[in-house]
DNA sequence: GCCGTTGCCGAAACCGGTTTCGGAACAAAT
DNA sequence: ATTTGTTCCGAAACCGGTTTCGGCAACGGC
């Protein structure tokens, strides 16, 4: 087949085959009896070269199989068409059911593109540093996908003080800190759904309604509460500094002040929560008051972790896709990495309602709630 | 400080402070008034270079911050210094709440050699073919982890094809199966826990003792079973065909495999899961039939799911520690890509008991169950 | 005092790509 | 017919490392 033992182009001809079994872009230069520095130009779109040749260069490196080493692009081109992915595994609940999810989102995103995902976890805000300037000297990504961004973020900090691309999951406070205005994003409209939320319960009958929120640190947490509280400013309810909770990372807090709420004068009838993790929490909370979950108080969480569809009563809540966040987050940074501006690189969706069994029409009033659980 | 005008080793001098910032091998050569490839072999540890120019280069290397890119590396030498994950993404509970621990230890470990952890996610064998395939074209990762082996496990017949080296996060069958007899593996025992489930049972007074397995397409399902029959052999119990139930994949097929052992006419007082999923899945088909978990029934799962320490009664487990087993594969997969022989990379350990309220003495014997039941 | 080792290092080739530069071939313009 | 301009491609430099090879100097042995 390959039958070229003249050597055509001068210093350009491997007579031997190849050990390894790749194909190089030597090999198919001298199969295509043309210089190597046509073929690259040929393959990366130079336009001084001919229609038909680019064609012909293209067909046989198909036919030969050839797929360049990206890292041996890199070393003149300075990319390696790989994203990095850096997960802080210091936050109390690194258990997320939707890791797998999210990773085959952007796995994929990358792939089409045909970049990788490398990944690198820390286990705090020091060994981030170290852990991201290395991968950074070392050149083995060419940005980064930020999930669960901090409201000071010190990977924020760090890569916008080096020049790296970078893209977050979650916007830091409606976008209007100067720092971040040139950042790029993609979130999930928490606050829409907390709203939503409001809304609902309201049109369900209720009139007091709790909200208990998250990690103060994160930035979704601070747009949850600001959907919660327009929801009251749309349904003209009057705020209760008192049924504003903060701060429930985990089921346990989850809990913790849900008791809270339960035990004011006037406690609400329906309790919206910023997180699932939270939502299941006050379950324990709710029946061990002798109240049930969806009749004496409702409850709607956010996420949409799987246990929540078999909780009974299976939890009304707002599911995220978290798929496609990984998929939308790798190919918005890719596009950034390929020049296009990052302040334009930025998507917001929604959370989708799913409709179950813990919320309702209350059961009580307020009051009558209030009376149950003294006689508790 | 860099008064070098004078050019001493030629060709090798970079007047310009290098855009980038970087600190290239040539930076160093040059302040160090040496050639690049002394300075190369002196931080490779060859051994024609002295031990005073080596220590030197390594101090000026250290101070000047000099770090080598690893896709420059790669060129020649071949080993890109990265390991990859391959997720099969089809399956059916990807909810893997483990995944951010496991991943956590994988990229410490490596990050401890000073390599990196890429991943990569399959939808589908097939799909799964070329993105492995393209990962070793273009050598972006030097080695494999293949978490959650199969009994016939594509990704293993595709690596041990081309020679690629991987690790397994499972064994298959004892090893016993000639073509992995020179595999390297990483692997928790669940027989053990298996079998030291059942022997706990029997001390705490159960003689009747059903089981319900994974799926049997994965390696970890056999050894799960033979272990609890090892535990009927050793503590002289009588196996039963009736009380080995499979395939339980998921919680509801948990709650389905369950609900069959509870309706024979000498149901099992005491169920062990080969997975939590299952044995959560089995709450409800025991309370549904009027009964109680820990009392009329006892329940012991495998796995140690965050969620088994919240459902009520909390469920007695074996935690497997998935933190470490991701820090060990990342290990061991290295030192074998460095040379050490596969079949000697090889380990084992123990799942570890957490007694919880799920089990305990049975409240009535086999037969009395079986009427409590029929009343139903 | 000569010779063969040995220790140590520089020059250059090399890895697989990309990019610059210059020039041949041809067409169009003068 | 010469000049000018395009089109298209080859040669060579380059990226940042590694590895081969050869040679100089010092050293020990006879």
């Amino acid at each position: 087949m390959n039958t070229n033992r003249i050597t055509l182009v001068k210093g350009q001809v491997s007579s031997s085959p190849k050990i390894g079994g790749r194909v190089t872009i030597n090999d198919l230069a001298s199969h295509l009896c043309m210089s190597k520095s046509t073929v690259s130009r040929a393959l990366n779109g130079y336009s001084d070269i001919s229609e038909s040749t680019r064609k012909r260069v293209e067909r046989t490196a198909q036919k030969l199989g050839y797929r360049p080493l990206s890292h041996a692009q890199a070393i003149r081109t300075g990319r390696v068409r790989a994203i990095a992915l850096v997960l802080q595994n210091d936050e109390p609940d690194k258990h997320n059911p939707f890791l797998q999810e999210f990773l085959a989102g952007a796995c994929e995103a990358a792939s089409d593109f045909g970049w990788t995902v490398t990944i690198s976890t820390t286990k705090s805000d020091q060994d981030m540093d170290t852990v991201l300037t290395r991968l950074i000297e070392e050149r083995k990504a060419d940005g980064f996908i930020l999930p669960r961004t901090k409201v000071t973020d010190p990977r924020v900090r760090l890569l916008r003080r080096l020049g790296v691309p970078y893209i977050m999951f979650g916007r830091t406070d409606h976008g209007q800190k100067k720092i971040e205005k040139d950042a790029s994003w993609f979130d999930i409209s928490g606050e829409t759904a907390m709203q939503n939320a409001v809304v609902r319960l309201v049109s369900l009958g209720h009139q007091r309604i709790g909200y208990v929120g998250s990690d103060p640190e994160f930035n979704y947490s601070h747009l949850r509460r600001e959907g919660f509280t327009q929801g009251l400013h749309a349904t003209k309810l009057q705020p209760d500094p008192d049924l504003l909770r903060e701060g429930a990372r985990t089921r346990d807090e989850g809990t913790t002040e849900t008791r809270v709420l339960l035990q004011l004068d006037q406690p609400p009838t329906a309790i919206v929560y910023a997180t699932d993790m939270a939502a299941l929490g006050a379950y324990k909370a709710i029946t061990e008051l002798g109240l049930t979950v969806g009749k004496d108080v409702s409850v709607i969480g956010y996420d949409g972790v799987p246990e929540s569809q078999y909780v009974r009563p299976a939890l009304t809540t707002y599911d995220v896709d978290t798929r496609m966040a990984g998929e939308r987050l790798a190919s918005l940074l890719v596009r950034q990495i390929r020049g296009e501006p990052a302040d334009q690189l930025r998507e917001l969706q929604e959370a989708q309602l799913v409709e179950r069994d813990s919320d309702g029409p209350p059961a009580l009033s307020s009051t009558e709630l209030a009376e149950k659980i003294q006689k508790q």
